[in-house]
DNA sequence: TATTTGACCAAGA
DNA sequence: ATCTTGGCCAAAT
């Protein structure tokens, strides 16, 4: 086993609180959990040691598009897609009403 | 210890 | 709408 940082251990606990269907974003994860490192969570989500128990692929930028993926892209958007989001030119369809809203501390 | 690197973000041009 | 710039913070080198 790896040591795992304070940061990044919270990081994986509260994405699995994001059910399938729903996405949410690398500054939304970050919000919530008090930092502003929204680009050390990119690092995460590509070392992501979990997956696929850590749903990685249900982060996307603040603006609605894909962001990246470790194996590209494509591969994100159909894993999105099989959880019914629908995605067009690289970003995601009624993404305010998908984003998954965490519980305020 | 110092420097570089990102699956980012927001604001400008 | 696309591209650039500066800022941000944790990890890796």
């Amino acid at each position: 086993m790896h040591a795992m940082t304070p940061l990044a251990k919270r990081t994986y606990t509260l994405l699995k609180t994001v059910p399938a269907g729903r996405v949410t974003t690398y500054k939304a994860l970050a919000d919530a959990l008090g930092t502003r490192a929204y680009r050390a969570i990119g690092q995460f989500m590509k070392h992501n040691p979990y997956a696929p128990a850590v749903p990685c692929h249900r982060v996307v930028s603040s603006d609605g598009t894909i962001g990246g993926f470790n194996g590209g892209i494509t591969k994100k958007i159909r894993l999105l897609r099989a959880e019914g989001i629908k995605i067009s030119k690289n970003s995601i369809i009624d993404f305010p009403t998908l984003l998954f809203p965490f519980p305020a501390s």
